[in-house]
DNA sequence: GTCGCTTGGTGACAAAGTCACTGAAGCGCC
DNA sequence: GGCGCTTCAGTGACTTTGTCACCAAGCGAC
């Protein structure tokens, strides 16, 4: 149950949807849900859970991802505020195991669903329905495009294309991330995304500190992250 | 419309669940959908379309794959009779783009609704729901699967893997297909899956003549399909 | 038979992953 | 400052996988 009017609000203004809901639907989530706080690092799901509730994401971000038997791992997408991991749901809908680990990449604060209400508002409500495929269409996009990714893609363009990615939206020349980091968004390993940015370094496209990449060349990035 | 009986009957054989929907569903259900036949070959799905129709197949088999700039392509999974693309369900639901390529794998009948009935049923009917969720959280670990595969498994494993599973299904320990064919099946090049099944016939555990692959010592291969 | 198409084989190379090891930077602590 | 620890990055040798170009074998049509 959600009682504190100030949470209620923030509730309506993370997830959006919920404005254009009725009244009395408002009123059943607020009864019907619960908030949690979770730390940073907390595994949430586990490759082949169960599912037992949904969490709707009010702040901090969650990472879904795969995990090989050798320890390489892949980043599938992020939770992001006012975001939901509707694999999660549709696992629930379907009593199917989870097929990912899911972490806390940050602090979390949720709302979570039990899987009953997920049921009954699928029946009830419009908006929530829009909401939760308009979610699934766009992981199924996700993941397909990392899979589409990892099979026909260079890797060097891949990196090249997450790092033009970061500094976009940092605004930023400077990268803060390991080689490590950057080989599990990728799928790949250490050693090799230490090779693939030595090589953009010799190019002079790239510099490389501790922890920190420095792109020299953007438009040089662009074209090669394009090129055949 | 589907007015003769028979094709009524078919329908509801096929998919079980709509014996278990209240007669006006049904009802509307005919009176709604249109019945197509598809020819070996017929591109549904080009990737990046909208999709205009969910087709819920009858008889025949489609294929859902992602092709690479190169050609390569992999298989992502397969459409039976009594199922339905619901990765299209997903487009139609939330507008977006399909992101892979969908065709018919033999000749294919299947009803045809319409994006507007696709929705209402989302609202009116449990059954509709339960169905649609089912197969997305299916096709969802479907394609989590294909991605562990590629990324985390060997190719002489998933390609012995895959040849098990087709002599189980076929009670046959010979398997006719093309080197070509097991490549997109797998994602890979013909030359490479050349390769490792040459290698795999110089241990003996099976033989090869041109289209047919031979199985000769199946625990053998069990074991070389688990090993580190 | 010959022609042409499909299928499979091969060698050389490039890209990516693995393994074992080294070295270097940062940090806390005394 | 110096010491020790941890994290991060670099390297070389090797394996696996993908790519390219080209050739050879099988098979059907005529």
């Amino acid at each position: 149950m959600i009682g504190d009017p100030w949470q209620r609000q923030r509730l309506l203004d993370t997830f959006p949807f919920l404005h254009e809901t009725p009244e009395a639907f408002r009123a059943e989530l607020f009864a019907r849900v619960t908030l949690v706080r979770l730390p940073v690092g907390q595994l949430i799901c586990h490759d082949g859970d169960q599912c037992t509730q949904l969490p709707l994401v009010l702040t901090g971000t969650g990472r879904v991802y795969k995990l090989g038997e050798n320890g390489r791992e892949i980043t599938l997408y992020r939770v992001h505020p006012g975001e939901s991991c509707v694999v999660t749901t549709s696992c629930i809908l379907s009593g199917r195991a989870f097929p990912a680990f899911a972490v806390c990449e940050s602090a979390v604060e949720a709302v979570v669903v039990r899987p009953a209400e997920v049921r009954r508002w699928m029946a009830t409500s419009e908006r929530w329905r829009e909401y939760v495929f308009g979610l699934i269409a766009g992981r199924l996009q996700e993941v397909f495009g990392v899979l589409d990714a990892v099979l026909f893609q260079r890797l060097d363009q891949r990196l090249i294309v997450y790092l033009l990615g970061l500094s976009e939206t940092g605004s930023e020349r400077e990268i803060h991330m390991t080689h490590q980091a950057l080989a599990v968004e990728l799928g790949s390993s250490r050693e090799v995304i230490s090779r693939v940015l030595k090589g953009l370094e010799s190019q002079g496209l790239l510099r490389t500190t501790r922890g920190v990449i420095e792109l020299l060349d953007i438009p040089a990035l662009e074209l090669r992250a394009r090129e055949v």
